[in-house]
DNA sequence: TAATTATATTCATATTTTTGCATATTATAT
DNA sequence: ATATAATATGCAAAAATATGAATATAATTA
């Protein structure tokens, strides 16, 4: 029979995307994004993981261009790239018939300046 | 610093989708079945994979709900349970701007009942 | 019942991902 | 220059996936 296989580029590019939103650190760093741009520290409050680990998620996002960063003195913050990327979110919000996430909006203790307006240069300090 | 994580499993449940949507084969059966339901020797024909190496997509497909079967005599006919699922294929084709898919709509060889619909009970003889 | 067809499952292995730790880098303040 | 804050990267072990080969199951026909 034949063995040759139909070239599937088409459905690689759509798998390689869907494997970026494959890891529910990821999505919840969009879910972090879609409020507002936001610096690592501040995802480190809201979500409890250790900052290296977020940076390594948030590599993975960055080298897949769904989301660009910018540094403003000590901090780097994300922002998403193409606003697009959360239909996907809302469409498996949808059809997975899914209550609300439970990611926290203003994070109990975050040091970050965002969360901290008034402060006098915010630190982070989330360091171990 | 807090380290206690927050939980996701709001998260957990998308990326879990997406998982199953994030392998190119995967992605080109799906493909076919937005067309008609279709046998497995059919998708081997389109395809060019094994049927054992097909069965087991479909296997993950299944468990995830995603596409039911049905047996009709030899053969097992597969089907979206779902329709909704291929609104993310059509999402990541705009996302990614996508040209189209290189999957025959009719498999040059193809043996299946479906394609040969005159044959005194279609004999797919994929076997190797 | 035996042979055949279509499909499913099991198992072993190769490959990728995940995850955490240690360390490097970049910017700022003193 | 040095210390500190924020973030990034490299590496390695553990865990999960992908893949193919062999085999099992279910339906059909002779």
């Amino acid at each position: 029979m034949n063995r040759h296989k139909t070239p599937i580029e088409y459905e690689t590019k759509i798998a390689d995307l869907h494997k970026v939103l494959s890891h529910p650190v990821r999505i919840a760093i969009l879910q972090i994004l879609s409020q507002d741009e936001a610096c690592v520290c501040h995802m480190e409050a809201a979500l409890g993981y250790r900052q290296s680990y977020l940076s390594q998620q948030l590599a993975v996002l960055r080298k897949a261009e769904i989301i660009v960063d910018r540094r403003d003195g000590w901090n780097v913050y994300y922002q998403i790239q193409d606003k697009r990327i959360l239909d996907f979110i809302s469409l498996s919000q949808q059809f997975l018939r899914l209550e609300t996430s439970l990611i926290p909006a203003k994070p109990h203790n975050c040091p970050c300046p965002k969360c901290n307006p008034s402060q006098i240069k915010g630190s982070c300090s989330n360091h171990s």
